[in-house]
DNA sequence: TATACATTTCGTAATTTCGCGAAATATTAA
DNA sequence: TTAATATTTCGCGAAATTACGAAATGTATA
């Protein structure tokens, strides 16, 4: 493979995602809907952490744009939630970066 | 526990280590070392990335400031491996997360 | 000592990220 | 229709990231 075109495909896909989740806040926004059928709205993050509205919703949005994340129009809420097919995606790629000592 | 503190502590941790690994360049590094006892040279890498030499170095510089990888010296070269202490740590920090659903 | 080689550091420029408040949007309730 | 509520978008500035070439560093060899 040529040099120019070793960064593109996979590793330009995961380097998206990691990077997506690459912020404490948007950590700890997967972290929490990571759990079991958990979904939340902005409304609770916005109380938990110590950042104003619109940079929370900077945030999700960005996990949104990764795929990491989905809303949901639950009037007058937005109910987000994990994106499970992407998530699981994810899963994959960090699984095999990690255990690529053990797939021998 | 209080929103100001919400994000101290292990999730400031892994994000500084997510956002190390968040780009193509570094992931790239970190795939091929964690080929088991594998390690490489900045020159080796320099031949197989699309970057210069002072950018690579830039790259290695966050992964082992990160405590990813460590470099050892081997005159001339300097031979980099992965931190393998730190990179299991890490597994277990992504593992957790991508678990949360199934720790019930 | 002088030279050669591998790598890093420095200085710089372009771009992106992060956070905020104000304003805009969208939906429900009065 | 008007007011209230939840959330996003806009506009901005400060700081971080990314990349490069030139210069510096450190080490072995002639």
């Amino acid at each position: 493979m040529k040099p120019e075109n070793v960064l593109y495909g996979e590793l330009q896909e995961m380097a998206e995602i990691t990077k997506a989740m690459g912020h404490p806040v948007r950590l700890y926004i997967l972290k929490k809907l990571s759990r079991l059928n958990a979904c939340c709205y902005s409304g609770d993050l916005v109380e938990e952490l110590p950042v104003g509205r619109s940079t929370l919703s900077q945030h999700l949005k960005e996990l949104k744009y990764a795929g990491l994340i989905q809303g949901e129009t639950e009037p007058p809420y937005i109910k987000y939630c994990l994106n499970r097919e992407n998530w699981e995606k994810a899963r994959a790629m960090f699984y095999a970066l990690f255990d690529e000592d053990r797939q021998l």
